[in-house]
Parts: C-alpha cells; structure tokens; sequence
RNA sequence: CGGAGUGUAGCGCAGCCUGGUAGCGCAUCUGGUUUGGGACCAGAGGGUCGGGAGUUCGAAUCUCUCCACUCCGACCA
C-alpha cells in the first residue's frame, strides 16, 4: 500500500478519487483496486487462480453471448471435448509439444487415501499408467476426433467451438490478464485446402474485431505474429493488439492458420472428389477472460470502472432519493421507471437497497455503470428524472422528463460506446510512434516511455533489435494488415 | 527460478527492536439523530497473531524451518 492510501486508513478522509492509487501513482495497483471496488473477482485459495465473483461473470457472459452468435452466424457449432487429456496427444506435434509441456498441470492418480501423519495423500496404489495433462488448449483432442469424424471432402468443412476452461501454470499472474486458470472459447475448424484455412483463420479474427470494437468499445491493431510469437505448430497466427492506458500491449485473442500441422499429426484425412486421399488443414481461435481484464485497464479511470454499455451488467442503475415522508411514492415512481426502461430492452438495476444515496452513488460510479439514474421527490412533482453519464461525470449531469429518458436512453449508450471508442482511438494513436531507425528505438525504450513503436519490418532480422528486446523486454507485437505487411509494431505487454 | 517485500478480526494496518497472553481505522450488528456526491453520536459482536519446531516460568514478539501471497525480473501462444 502507499503512502497515500495509507494515509487515507489512518486519517479516515475521504481522497479525491474513489479508487488509490491512481492510475499515474501505481497502475498495476489501481488495476487491482479497480477490480475489487467494482466487485468484479478475487484472489483464490488456488494458486494464480481468481474467483469470479457475479458482476464480473455478468461482464463475461454479456462478451460470450454476443461472441457466441457471431460465431454461430460464421456457421460454427458447439461442442464439448473432456478437461483431461492423455500425455501423449500433446508429444504428437513437435512444436505444440515444446511450447506447452513446461505449464502443463498433470493427473496422476485416481484415488486418495490417508497418509502416515494423517494427511489425504495420492494412492500408489491407484497410479495411473498413462498420466492424463489438464487441457492447455485442445487441438490435440480435438484433433483426435476429427480424424474420426473427417472421412470425405463432403465432411469438410468442419467448424466446431467450445466454450470451456483451461490450465496453463503459469509463474505470473494477474488477475483476467493472466491466470493459471481462465475461461474462453476455442474454435476448431477444419477445411480441404490450404486456401481455405488461412482465409478462415483470418475471418475468425474479423469476427474478435468486431466483437472488440462494436461491444468492449477497444481499438486495436490486427495483424500477423512474428515468427518468434507464433503459436505453437501454426503456419501463421493472427493477433488484434490492444493497448492499455499505461502504453503496453495486450495479446486479445488469436487466431491461428495450423495449415496441415495438426492433420499430420492427428490423421485428419478425406477423400477428395478425385478419389485420392488429402489432408485436411485445420485453424484454431481463442478468446478469453483476459478481455475483461484488457476492457478494466482500456476505459476505467481514477474512480474505478468504465463498463462500456453494451456489456455492462447494468446499463442504468438508478437510484431513488428518498426521505421518510416520500419514501414509498418516490419507490413506486423508481420502479415504475425502471419498468419502462425494462420494457425498452434496457438493463437496469433499481437501487433499492438501504442503504445511504451517497453511498448508492459512488457503488455505481466504481462498479462502472454507465448511466446513474436519480429521483426523488423533486423529479416525481415535475415527472422528471436526472441522469449522469459515468464516462462524463457530474457535469454531463441533466434533467429531462421521464419519456424524453425512456425514449432516448438507448442513443445516450450508444453515445457512451462511440465516445469510449473515440477516446481510447486517440489514445491508440497518439501512443503509436513511427521510428525511423533501431537507434530511436532503443532511445525511446531506454527513456521508458512506453507505447506501440512502428517501425520497418526489415528490422527484425538485425542483431541490434535482438538487443533491444533483450534488455528493454519488447517484443513484436505484430505485422499489421494495414501497412500492407511492411511495418512491425513493438513494444512491452503484458 | 532469482531479487525485494508482506502474512495479526471481513478489509487496511499498529504492536515485534526492548518477551508478560492483542489493539486501531473501515466494514458488520443494535438504538437514536440524519439524508440530492462517500453522515454523526452511543453501544455491541467478531482473532487457534500463516503452519510447525525450538528457547523460556511465559512467545504475535527471539531462533530455526516450511508455506502462501504481492511487486520487480526471468518465463509466457
């Protein structure tokens, strides 16, 4: 803790902000801080695993159900493949096999019985003979399946999604951006030409901008990894680079081109229409829980979250102002809003809590609510409501009738995405430095400034950018698709 | 895995140096006065002081050891 916030303990006073530090203090602890005013998860028993908490599952089931039809409108289906997975499938693939085997979690036994000291222990006796790895990521077994159910071209293409956990053991994590346990969806298709695959693969990552862009209100930059960031046995993999406030880049989903790696080695075969057998060459997508942590550190400020509006739990929450002679009629005219609002398709909380209006006030503000709705007795003569934009703050504080609300409150939202949208925009550009040569770079690293460095894709083969990663700790973020596969984008991320 | 730090009430901390059986703020509960941007007064409940071992008449405090968490690195699709 700070000084600041200790200060704050100790002298009972109020600080300016709802939430310390700020971001300029200490970002990584009001990252932190903002996640557990706005209740949204916590530190488990487990090791780098949280518990999410209910409005921080709201958040989540809001991005996974308008994934879940994009993906569905891109006619994919779902499925479920089992949690464990036999050690060998992963050996399988050579690459795949290097890149995960070192946080792969692993079972080993099948029963418990009790120790020497008394202690639940691992039966020798109920060893497993082929130890199972809890899934990292599921190509391998899902793979397995394919082969099975991939006989004819007429099977292809094939385009499986599932919505599930996994466990990567991580050695650092934070909380949504990186846990050894996280929730996401992973996406298996599978298709007769190379062609195919990789226009998928790249549609899939059309489909995550999107969702970013028209839901969590978050620029970004889409283009193609590295060689060296690549994923483990893909040709190719596709990335949307987002960047958080403090200037590092966020990895927020991938998509991968795994061209015939994977058919190889799983035998997904067809037979084609000229008879003979061909593999298959299959893609692999991802999109996590680490886009509610990417959304916290993209919109919230000094009082806490940011909830773009069109996967907040909540959209309006209001809260009525009441005094005890008023108290039941200022209730009633709140719930008959709320009802209103309801009926327009709006997510809205009533506060109906008993707790004190100032305190209703500031739980919304830091849960991120988009908009604060308040009536009292004054709004109730006059049929009025007065609303506040949490993006704005108290100044964008107005007074209107309730139709004029009920009739405009979705225009406000969609004001409230597109102007989330346009700031983080600015801040994505103006953060997005184009430097001419390796030298400027390293001065820029060393001067620890942090943003999106661009600069000409020619640099990465050179030694002097090897340097520079090493001993500042960037890396190629991606080649992005607008510059036509010319520039590369560097820098730090989390 | 390296460096630093922290484990004491739900949360945040003091107490440890100089051993004597646990305190403060917030939160919670009760009563009252309040109420349009984080109320006030009075009272109450809540703790195997991270675990284990040792020293001692006596350990939150000293010693050893283990564990966990946080931050910075390394690592990371």
């Amino acid at each position: 803790m700070n000084g600041q916030a200790k200060q704050q303990q100790q002298g009972g006073k109020k600080p300016k902000t709802a939430i310390t530090p700020t971001r300029e203090e200490n970002f990584p602890e009001w990252y932190q801080q903002v996640i557990k005013a706005a209740d949204l998860s916590e530190n488990s028993p487990v090791r780098g695993c949280m518990v999410i908490k209910p409005y921080g599952y709201a958040l989540w089931e809001h991005i996974q159900r308008a994934l879940d039809d994009m993906i569905k409108d891109a006619g994919v289906q779902n499925a479920y493949f089992p949690l464990l997975i036999p050690i060998e499938f992963l050996s399988r693939e050579a690459e795949h096999v290097d890149g995960f085997a070192k946080e792969c979690a692993v079972v080993t036994h099948h029963r418990l019985e009790k120790g020497a000291d008394g202690k639940l222990v691992p039966a020798e006796s109920a060893k497993l003979e082929e130890p199972y790895i809890i899934r990292p990521t599921s190509e391998t077994i899902i793979g397995d399946s394919m082969s099975r159910w991939v006989q004819s071209y007429r099977d292809l293409p094939m385009k499986l999604n599932q919505w599930c956990n996994i466990m990567r053991w991580e050695m650092r994590t934070r909380m949504f951006l990186r846990t050894s346990e996280f929730l996401w969806q992973e996406g298996h298709n599978a298709f007769a030409t190379a062609k195919e695959a990789e226009d998928d693969a790249r549609k899939m990552l059309e489909i995550y901008k999107k969702l970013y862009v028209d839901f969590l209100a978050m620029p970004g930059v889409d283009g193609i990894k590295t060689a060296d960031e690549r994923f483990p046995g893909a040709v190719n993999s596709y990335t949307y680079e987002v960047m958080m406030q403090d200037g590092k880049a966020l990895q927020a989903c991938t998509s991968h081109d795994l061209g015939s790696n994977f058919a190889k080695s799983f035998n997904i075969q067809y037979q084609g229409e000229d008879g003979n057998v061909h593999l298959a060459h299959t893609t692999s997508w991802g999109l996590s829980t680490r886009s509610v942590g990417g959304m916290i550190m993209t919109h919230s400020d000094d009082d806490g979250l940011i909830a773009p509006p069109r996967v907040a739990p909540y959209q309006v929450t209001i809260i009525p102002v009441v005094r005890d002679e008023s108290a039941a009629d200022v209730m009633a005219y709140c719930a008959k809003i709320a009802a209103q609002l309801k009926e327009k398709g709006v997510r809205v909380h009533l506060d109906d809590s008993d707790g004190r209006t100032g305190d209703k006030m500031w739980a919304s503000i830091k849960k991120g609510v988009p908009l604060r709705v308040e009536a009292g007795q004054r709004e109730m003569e006059e049929g009025q409501v007065t609303h506040t934009r949490r993006d704005l703050g108290r100044d964008s504080k107005t007074t209107c009738s309730v139709d004029e609300f009920v009739n405009t409150v979705s225009s406000i939202l969609d004001d409230i995405h597109n102007s989330l949208l346009k700031r983080a925009t600015h801040e994505l550009n103006d953060r997005t430095y184009q430097l001419p040569t390796l030298a400027d770079a390293k001065e820029f690293f060393a001067s620890g400034q942090t943003g999106f460095v661009k600069m000409d894709a020619s640099i990465l083969d050179t030694p002097e950018y090897e340097e520079i990663k090493k001993e500042h700790s960037v890396s190629s973020r991606c080649i992005p698709f607008a510059d036509g596969g010319s520039k590369v984008i560097i820098g730090k991320s989390y």
